[in-house]
DNA sequence: TCATTTTTTGCAAGCGCTTGCATGCGTTAC
DNA sequence: GTAACGCATGCAAGCGCTTGCAAAAAATGA
């Protein structure tokens, strides 16, 4: 009865009081390296002691420390993210399906929030690193030197999303936001509108938003020869936002008669600065925004946008690394999934 | 020159390149325990070994590996959070001053999505148990019934946050949703509405939409002593439900005067639903919400609302687990931090 | 100055898994 | 019948850290 199995026995180190491997292998009356095996590549193991260990993990409700087989494989199932804000809707739709993709897969998401700044995202990377991750996603392609240094040592599948541009470390999956922005501006000029002008948020940190920014002067600088109104607030990109620099837009500019909102939610901030003054939409002035916000379609009048594939975006990252996961010689991709332009009653 | 420590030659085990404890501890001349205490304990250290070792952690760019560590000790300074969505942006603004917290401390958050079930919520909380995670942090009170037995097993502080009732497992973080739901019914009273109704979402799933749901009946009950009229449309709270829901009652009750939405962006498809009918708010319909939401404030009207507590919940539960951390018998508490009726134009 | 107490430090044994290598056994080929 | 080969299994050596214990060094007291 008594065996000297000193796993078993009480130790004074023995922290965890939940069955490990050495419990369902003695039940199973086989080795660990046998359980261990089943575990990773059930093929590699006799049907009958496959069943046996099965049978013992069901009775133990083991589950692997995951500490432990990470020390000894340097590698997890977890796969670190890193986003600029949470609160944004954009990112939490993408974590939201990269997260559903995954963790039916048996991989965690470690969620770091950079806030929009590179130093933020470089000390995330840094402990993230020593998690020895499956993978790690980014959102954007600009990080600093350091950051980048220590992501190019690491040999660990890397995936910059939201962005689509040349240069990418590894996977880049994301569409073109100057193209965003371009696309804007035809919209708008197509509508007749010719004094059109573009309002973004926070410029000098949101990357992205100043890129949709850029594409759309271009276009301006391309069919008028004139250099675009860009207003870019310095706050966050919300409502408040907009409708204060609507405001200030047309006081400054009283002939403008379409906007390029870089947000749906400084459009939304347009829209009640519209109604409250009278103005007429889209008669007086047209509005196009970004981001496809749940109100857009449903408003009055309906908000013209471009929609982004959020979740599309979380979806073809996690498919990307999966098959990266299961398959060695799968490759970088670059992966442009493009957007949608929707127009409504606002234009 | 040669010495023996295999630490330094190669290994056909050694997994990462990154620096180790051992080569920190050989630059400053001392042992791995005296780099192991520098790092979690500082005074315990000599000032002159002290210097030593911060000069080759910092040479060496040293970043210690978490699975060793964890699994040497059992814990990590890992915090696992649930909640049932991600998008929902009540979640996120508390995930986000929770994150903001810890990360300052050290802590990373990992984070799971049960979307709004017990048995994803209980598949979760397996996973992240076998992280040895320093606390998990739960949305809502109610678990499967093995959840709950996990939980209890697992020595591990535990907040839910988000409700206020009764046994809480541990430490409790939120508010009354069911003083919410009285608080707007009584909003409408006062406001001189007399047949008022209840439009929430998915109150099958969401418990805490339910909540205040019946709060509102309650009043309801207590001074009219008939049933409320409460809608509850299946699918997920927003702005689409929200207009046909809203536009279903009128049709089933069209002397009704005011409506309590469980969720803001249902009540902003009330307010399409109203603007596009011609209906007056308040003096047709009087309206209020909960959630505070970004553009209840700033629409035409402005939209009466119910503010949670969101950012507040999150900063609290870290605030209460970083002192539970630091200091072992700070005992569990139940913390309600209330909410606040915000009265706009539309009621 | 020497004995005693109090700090600092190092040694080495884990933490619970994975996996290269060796062993044992059933097959197939000769 | 024996040699050669596969395949399934077990053994044991790590993975990189923490920490109890003991030794060494420093501080204190007599």
């Amino acid at each position: 009865m008594s065996d000297d199995n000193s796993s078993n026995s009480i130790t004074t180190r023995r922290k965890t009081g939940r069955a490990q491997m050495a419990d369902v292998a003695r039940i199973a009356g086989v080795s660990t390296s046998t359980v261990s095996r089943t575990l990773s590549n059930p093929t590699s193991v006799s049907k009958t002691l496959r069943a046996q260990v099965d049978a013992a993990i069901e009775q133990l409700g083991y589950v692997p420390n995951v500490m432990a087989g990470g020390l000894a494989t340097s590698r997890t199932r977890t796969i670190c993210v890193i986003v600029p804000s949470l609160s944004n809707s954009f990112f939490s739709a993408t974590i939201e399906a990269m997260a559903a993709r995954f963790e039916s897969e048996g991989y965690q998401i470690m969620l770091g929030n950079s806030d929009y700044s590179l130093e933020r995202e470089e000390a995330i990377i840094n402990s993230f690193l020593s998690w020895s991750p499956a993978a790690i996603v980014l959102t954007g392609q600009s990080h600093s030197r350091s950051a980048l240094k220590r992501l190019l040592g690491a040999e660990v599948p890397i995936v910059e999303m939201w962005e689509m541009g040349d240069n990418p470390i590894d996977t880049l999956v994301g569409f073109s936001h100057r193209a965003v922005g371009r696309a804007a501006a035809q919209h708008l000029l197509t509508r007749g509108k010719t004094k059109i002008a573009c309002i973004g948020a926070a410029l000098d940190r949101d990357r992205r938003a100043a890129q949709r920014c850029d594409g759309f002067a271009e276009v301006i600088r391309e069919t008028t020869s004139r250099a675009a109104i860009i207003a870019g607030p310095k706050g966050r990109a919300n409502i408040e936002q907009g409708m204060n620099a609507l405001e200030a837009l047309i006081v400054a500019h009283p002939d403008v008669d379409g906007v390029f909102f870089s947000n749906d939610a400084l459009m939304l901030g347009g829209l009640f600065h519209c109604q409250r003054q009278g103005i007429r939409i889209p008669q007086d002035l047209a509005l196009i925004g970004f981001g496809d916000l749940d109100f857009a379609a449903h408003s009055l009048p309906s908000l013209s946008t471009i929609r982004p594939p959020k979740a599309e975006i979380g979806a073809a990252t996690a498919e990307h690394l999966l098959r990266r996961f299961s398959n060695e010689d799968v490759p970088p991709e670059t992966i442009d999934l493009g957007f949608e332009l929707i127009a409504r009653g606002s234009s």
